[in-house]
DNA sequence: GATGAATGAGGGTTCATTCAT
DNA sequence: AATGAATGAACCCTCATTCAT
């Protein structure tokens, strides 16, 4: 198995498509029919034809359902990081930059791929417990360390007065997992609307200031 | 269906069974099948052997899979959710109630029995959307009901400075569920000690009290 | 499994058909479908369907295609060795009793079933080990025990003059195994004459009483 | 499988293969699996890769699978009937020169090349009925003709008392197979001691002398 | 009411074969 | 001539469900 590797399924060709794009193809018709009705409800039948691939084509690029579900997770659950952190203006006050790391957050946390993944990784965490560490890794861990690292330069710069950087970056992640987080995940409601994610961040950051904040006078 | 407390009248039988046994019995059988398989790797024949009844007898309790699943998970939900507020000693101050509070969610969100449910509501949300809602209002929707209505006892008393007790409380639940929790439900770890424990409830304190504590002098 | 026993399946129904049969009309499916086939070439769906009952039904018999496979060869094994020696004159001398056991071996060696089973066996010797075994007790070795026991008899009868007596009637078959046997079991001749028969099986008589007969005057 | 150490010719080659080698590679690799799997096992893949060459190389050589194995039982089958009468002293008295040839064939029939033709040949003889030709005549016939040669030249030579030269030498052949021949094929025992062989030998030609010797005075 | 034998569609997987490169 | 990716039929087996008893 290689996961994360660049290689292109077995063979590259220059044929009569992108080249590459079988194992694309097998992966995103996996991602849709994963995502749909879960590991054991998904079949490879299915995946082959959502993919517009053979059954047999499958076997060729990936070892059986369990590598195929794998390689998915793997491939997915890195996707969706990156916007967390990218072009943050570090020279706000922390209020302004908080708010918007949690924004950035309540986009990802809500939106459907992790959603989707969540749930994956949740049902399958037994039967696959490096998917359960690569998706704590690739996800929650490191949206925390990210935060854990801003935490730090902003206590450094006096803006703020954290201690313990990693905890608090947790703390912070936590307040704003409220039951809007939780009845999402359960299909309980659509995307909420705006008003209702500031009103959720504004109370979150004032909650963490309220303790790590640095009195201004 | 009949969810909660079905009987099946007065009368004691010489049999070897009880009145309502049956379903009981039919109950059990799948909670411990679907809690140990979920609900697409349970079987119903494993869940009659595991019940010590016919597959015949399921069909004539319930009308399938489904809905045996559906019987199941309200059944069960209607369960944890008592001990978090017994014998709260509301004389207490605030910090030690809400401590001992927090003890209890973790008693309850990570053992087997919570952890079970919500892998199970949440992976099979999309499929069971009224299982989602049952599992909401039994728990989480519960339990902040509770926190919440001792937020407004307590800052009528004038030991806390609480405005909006609903949302305060899901903060506070929130504050718990630091990635413990999150590392817990993906079978990262196992329970963890009570230090740790202590630890997360004792930060989860102290900043819900920054926020919502009135000045001691 | 039970391989001998008089198990009818599970569970014998008094319904519309003899008790027990579909255990039995399994087995004469799967018995065609093998012979026909071999154990690799067979497929579970063909018996099925040889058989008039579904594939399903299969499994509620027998676990899987080896134990189904098993059955039948142990089943068959204990067909056709009773013939070798039921009322045999054992006044007649012993050219003739020899002529004789010769002659039924014949008809059993040559004959389909018998060709058939060795042909599985031998061909699935490595795979089902036991089978094998089972095979030659039942065969072989039972036949050979026979022939041993009237090799005593006749020998203390003072008609013959054998030390060995298992080792001679293993002689006595071997005799009768001459390329005859070799090309029926390769499907090189149909069965072939009595006049050919007569004539290995006097010669083998001829030179077994060379060696072991006692001298006549 | 290479039994008798084949070679590739002379004059060796700068590149990678020689000419020719192509099909050798291919029945070299076929023999392997298919000596290990048996036809039915084997799988064009698994030849494929055993013989160094591509999928598509096999069916340049070979139409199908079953021509693959024609080919194999055709080329192996040629192999093994040498040994049988190189260096055969036939100045030495018939009871020794035919405890020879026991031993020899006992060492062909017994060792694994040629029990895994015959459990092939057997298996497959409904299937591939011009193979079980081949192997005949590769096999036994052969090896009976030369006996038979050797008792015609015997018997002019005074030293035995043969008429039906074949049958004759079917004869000794099937002497040597008795039961612990047929307990090889099936797999029940490893190869026998050398002194359980010497006594059946010995056995067979004691016996093969008493009928067809003359007498020595 | 209780049973469990019977069903047959569908599960994951393998494999001989083809054909564009 | 050589490759190996692609195919799709067929493999063994599981399972929710039905229904005659």
């Amino acid at each position: 198995m290689d996961f994360l590797g660049a290689h292109d399924g077995p063979g590259t060709r220059p044929a009569d498509d992108v080249p590459g794009c079988k194992e694309r193809q097998i992966l995103d018709g996996a991602a849709s029919v994963f995502a749909r009705d879960g590991y054991g409800g998904a079949s490879m039948s299915r995946i082959a034809r959502e993919a517009g691939v053979s059954k047999g084509t499958l076997y060729n690029y990936f070892s059986g359902k369990a590598e195929l579900f794998a390689a998915y997770v793997h491939r997915d659950c890195s996707r969706w990081i990156a916007l967390l952190f990218d072009d943050l203006d570090e020279t706000a006050p922390p209020a302004e930059i908080l708010a918007q790391i949690g924004r950035r957050q309540f986009q990802m946390l809500l939106g459907e791929p992790a959603l989707t993944m969540y749930r994956m990784v949740i049902a399958e965490a037994e039967k696959f417990p490096e998917l359960a560490e690569t998706f704590y890794q690739a996800g929650p861990a490191h949206a925390v360390a990210h935060v854990a690292a801003y935490l730090r330069r902003a206590t450094e710069a006096g803006e703020l007065s954290v201690e313990d950087f990693d905890f608090a970056a947790e703390q912070f992640f936590a307040l704003i997992q409220t039951h809007l987080c939780m009845k999402r995940r359960l299909r309980l409601i659509e995307m909420p609307s705006q008003a209702e994610l500031e009103h959720v961040i504004g109370q979150a950051v004032r909650m963490f200031l309220s303790t790590y904040g640095v009195a201004r006078n």
